[in-house]
RNA sequence: CGGGGCAUAGCGCAGUUGGUAGCGCGCGUGGUUUGGGACCAUGAGGUCGGGGGUUCGAAUCCCUCUGCCCCGACCA
């Protein structure tokens, strides 16, 4: 009582124990829980809710662009998985099968999808015939399953919800320009929605996508240093159409094989913004992603016009923002503030009698914990403000910590002590060379996450074997 | 798949040399409260993760299975 220190009961210290940390706000904020099926979480409403905000601004920026939505089905037959042999390859080991069906023995097993290139290309090929049908730009919301060992809400659940876009086109620099064109928009909704700055660049030969000719990425960094692969786009040429047989009568009357590409973000986001944002206090949502951007709590409640003015003011601001009242009899007003900050609703308005008197009420911000004082009258334009400045703030701080986390290595040395002091990403110099990457994994842990786009020259040789290196590459750990 | 932990009320935990289960929080009800996690009273809630064994008797000892968490290897 008075005292605070139990403030944080429920939540582990981040700085102890990021990983726990972790669960306690997936838990405590109720995002997600554990369910009986192993791996597999259930997303709880206000998780389920950022998820649909997440949808409703990608979707937007999707159709904009030409993208058609469809539903494809979430079983495959394993002759389609088999045709293409590198994405067979690097699928197998994490797919679940269906044998049995009514009570039979299946004689063809289906497959429960990890990913949909596959059944998309096969449907492709039916309704291709002509350079004049092109290009297919179709994206599906729907879930996916993969039988991941080790698994955390999230960040790695066994089925997770995503959308895939698969696309076909005339020609390959219509399908590098959707590509690139995608990994863009990733790269908004990750840094205007999430308020989330990421690296944008080129996976290696090693970390590309089964089956892809190029993946593309952008990686976002946590609060504890690490990478988090935040969303990809690849491109396949004709990796696919090829062996699925997509083709069509061109321009010039012959038989080609379509372009190929495809692209995706997940649930994961909803784990990157507990990563990237999070603090002791519990969740820090971005308002514009926030399933509740503004709380406001009455104080003394009881007292003669509180709750009136209260719901007046919250009847008044609902129209524009996502906004929840705490009417809770059963509450104290200090509890009603931890409770919403560790749910990490950006801002809260509280009002007492005091307030009133006076025509005013306080703000009080949850990424920085100011508060202020403002006049009724003018709520609505300072909430306004108050929460774009959230958005930005917010994003700076991010970006702040890449800055500050990111460090450059000439050779292996160089290369430990740095990811050893504080995780973070490296950028060195590589010569190309598949078995250097693989060097510095064993070595340091830490892996390559892409070639960015945004290059800088920080030497002429490759950091672990010292021959000629024209790349300059983001290395670090991962979740 | 390796290494390490854990499993007792919704959550967090205690439970001694084996004797048949308790505490805090939360929850229900009634009341008093309300400017940073309020209080009083009174209730409800458990085949101690599953199976087997030892024993007159197992939450406790032994075997086994399962699940979860963490650290590695693999992946959105």
């Amino acid at each position: 009582m008075g005292d605070n220190k139990n403030f944080v009961k429920e939540i582990t210290n981040i700085d102890e124990d990021i990983a726990q940390w972790y669960t306690d706000i997936v838990r405590k904020a109720e995002l997600a829980d554990y369910t009986d099926t192993k791996g597999c979480i259930a997303i709880r409403p206000y998780g389920y809710a950022i998820w649909e905000n997440i949808q409703n601004y990608t979707d937007k920026l999707f159709k904009e662009t030409g993208v058609k939505n469809t539903y494809f089905p979430v079983l495959i037959p394993e002759s389609l998985l088999q045709k293409e042999k590198d994405h067979v390859e690097g699928f197998a080991p994490e797919v679940a099968w269906v044998t049995e069906a009514g009570g039979e023995e299946l004689e063809e097993k289906l497959c429960i999808r990890p990913t949909s290139e596959t059944i998309f290309t096969t449907m492709y090929s039916k309704w291709l015939s002509s350079w004049r049908d092109l290009p297919f730009v179709y994206n599906q919301w729907c879930n996916v399953l993969r039988w991941e060992k080790e698994t955390r809400p999230f960040l790695r659940s066994r089925e997770f919800l995503w959308q895939e876009g698969h696309t076909i086109h005339e020609t390959e620099q219509e399908a590098k320009e959707r590509t690139l064109q995608m990994l863009e928009i990733y790269k908004n909704v990750a840094e205007k929605l999430l308020a989330i700055p990421v690296i944008t660049g080129i996976k290696t030969e090693t970390e590309k996508f089964a089956g892809a000719d190029a993946t593309y990425t952008i990686e976002a960094m946590t609060y504890d240093g690490k990478a988090l692969q935040a969303g990809t786009s690849h491109y396949f040429g004709q990796n696919f159409t090829k062996p699925f047989d997509v083709k069509f009568q061109n321009r010039e009357g012959k038989q080609e094989y379509a372009y190929q590409t495809s692209w995706g973000i997940s649930t994961r986001l909803i784990g990157a913004i507990i990563m990237a944002h999070g603090d002791n206090r519990g969740l820090k949502l971005p308002p514009k992603v926030a399933p509740t951007q503004v709380v406001i709590i009455p104080i003394a409640m009881h007292k003669e016009g509180v709750k009136e003015k209260t719901e007046e003011i919250y009847n008044k601001l609902k129209t524009k923002y996502r906004m929840e009242i705490d009417l809770r009899e059963q509450v104290s007003p200090g509890y009603k503030f931890n409770d919403w900050e560790m749910k990490g609703v950006p801002l809260r308005i509280e009002i007492g009698p005091r307030d009133i008197e006076k025509g005013e009420c306080i703000l009080a911000r949850r990424d920085n914990n100011e508060k202020i004082t403002v006049k009724i009258e003018e709520l609505e334009k300072q909430i306004e403000e108050i929460l774009e400045k959230i958005q930005n703030d917010m994003y700076e701080v991010c970006k702040k910590r890449i800055e500050e986390k990111t460090t450059i290595a000439h050779n292996l040395e160089e290369f430990q002590a740095n990811i050893n002091k504080e995780q973070g990403f490296i950028k060195a110099m590589w010569c190309g060379n598949a078995e250097c990457e693989a060097k510095i994994k064993e070595l340091t842990s830490a892996k390559s996450r892409c070639i960015p786009f945004n290059q800088e020259h920080i030497g002429d040789t490759c950091v672990c074997c010292g021959k000629k290196a024209e790349k300059m590459v983001i290395w670090g750990r991962q979740y």
